[in-house]
DNA sequence: CGAGCCGATATCTCCGTGCGTATGGAGACA
DNA sequence: TGTCTCCATACGCACGGAGATATCGGCTCG
């Protein structure tokens, strides 16, 4: 890449020139007098190395330099022109493009509504929304390759990133319908003690998997995990299938299978956080906008 | 059209930095010190209103503006470089565009050597023939649709253009083949004098038109023009067909037409002129190189 | 032949920019 | 904690470019 030697106000005066081929007109719409616009144009031929106008006496055109010149100085005008306003319609957040990572068990809830609500007030954003599991979304998140992700129990306390509870929701037990549990309408946790459990893998997400395990050494046991599947829908269908039970984020009710059933934890005072996390140094104005839609809402799902 | 916002130069450096996002390596690949290189990021930031560049200690990354930015500054600037050197390619005559125009009459002739000569001598000229008389060539001239005329007995002196005389030939008699002047070497224009003529239009070519009338008159009669044709081919069709004679420059001898004779003239003084045309006000180098390409050779053609 | 139009030239001012050197300050690393 | 790297900041200088006004010179036209 060399170095440039047309500066673009001359340029300019000379597409503007071409366009009226008339010193005194052209300077007009450049705003200057006609002096400086004669200068203008002699400092480009003297750069060029060739006349870009001849000047007969009440009849001033381009030459073939000229003529080549014209299209290019035109088209690099605009297209700067058009590349700022570009950009910043970007910097103002107004357009873009957001790296959204978030966990599958809020495609069901939170992340529809946020989606629906950052596209009605930025249409412009591109939006790429990829699922990951919690803990490739922090690595992805440092990174780099998504700004923001939609995650479950973040560990609280880190150096690059900044986390925000979206909502925070009770635990629900998962039992097949022909469980003796089944029958009532709520269920403690200790009654749990002796069911095989299903739960996701404590890889996808350590925090959740951690809070599930603290819940039930506060009931008095340890689950006994005979199986994990990496999503919940499959967890619920391996519960139907009557393998076992499971302690989910209330959330999950969403997910319609005709032989499970969800059940209230009594006394229910735990909850589980879903938070949405981004680059402390990120400045994408993009990034503040999605944090702006997802109002901290503490309001909880039963 | 806009007054440009964005420097090139900083535009420049913005480019380099975004390949090396390292500000001492940029500063070196641009030949100047640390320092400035940062003043120059940061007033092109100033100006595009959005920082372009996240500076962490030891990372330097592009900001979504800049990554927005960066294309459209890459494309302008070798755009502009090519443009640039396209138009001093043009300047310098290496390249650009020649509108010739030319009589019909010379397109058996003078014009394919031209034209072979020019070509490869100046391969990246796109050259535009059009095929025009005389008349309609100098006006083209004056109006500046073509560059070059290749033209007939033109007039002499002239405020706009100039003349340079390319070749002079004789005249000949056009005969049809069963003519009893047919059967001699030669034919003395007096021998003429009774027979109905076929010329072309005065208006495509007054010079030419009025030289041969002025040969008849100098033989004493005024020929009979019973029929004109716009194309010396379609004369000497009509030639052929028994509708009368006609006088033509020798170089019509090159249209080959079985049932036509062509005989020099006695005692064949009078030549007629074939002349390149230009504007004397055109700096196009184009229009040099093509004068110096048509040498001025004397050379007759017989 | 004088008036008017149009572009070039001369001269001056001012400001932005580009570049330098010197220095500061924040992390990273040993 | 000291050192090194790396970028930012401060300050100064010089140049070029953009603007203005005044004037000149050529051409056209009434």
């Amino acid at each position: 890449m060399e170095r440039p030697e047309l500066p673009l106000p001359q340029l300019h005066a000379f597409v503007v020139l071409a366009e009226e081929l008339h010193f005194g007109r052209a300077a007009a719409r450049l705003g200057i007098a006609q002096p400086p616009l004669s200068q203008q144009i002699r400092r480009l031929e003297d750069k060029v190395g060739h006349a870009l106008f001849t000047r007969e006496p009440g009849r001033v055109a381009l030459t073939p330099v000229g003529h080549e010149l014209l299209p290019v100085a035109r088209r690099a005008l605009s297209d700067l022109a058009d590349g700022l306003a570009a950009a910043r319609a970007v910097g103002s957040g107004r357009t873009g493009r957001l790296r959204i990572g978030f966990a599958a068990s809020l495609a069901l809830t939170v992340l529809p509504g946020l989606l629906r609500d950052f596209r009605q007030r930025f249409p412009e954003v591109r939006l790429e929304i990829r699922e990951m599991t919690t803990a490739p979304q922090l690595t992805a998140l440092r990174e780099r390759t998504v700004d923001i992700g939609l995650l479950r129990e973040p560990e609280e306390a880190d150096r690059e990133l900044d986390f925000r509870t979206v909502l925070t929701e009770p635990f629900v037990a998962v039992l097949s319908h022909g469980h003796p549990l089944a029958a009532g309408r709520t269920v403690r946790l200790a009654d749990l003690a002796e069911a095989p459990f299903v739960l996701l893998p404590r890889e996808a997400g350590p925090g959740l998997y951690d809070r599930i395990l603290a819940l039930c050494a506060g009931a008095g046991f340890v689950p006994d995990v005979v199986q994990d599947a990496v999503e919940w829908q499959t967890v619920c269908a391996l519960v139907e299938t009557g393998l076992g039970v499971s302690l989910a984020p209330a959330s999950i009710r969403r997910i319609r299978l005709k032989g499970v059933a969800f059940r209230a934890i009594e006394p229910g005072a735990e909850r589980t956080r879903v938070a949405v996390a981004w680059r402390k140094s990120d400045r994408n104005p993009l990034v503040a906008h999605l944090l702006a839609t997802v109002s901290p809402q503490s309001q909880a799902t039963r």
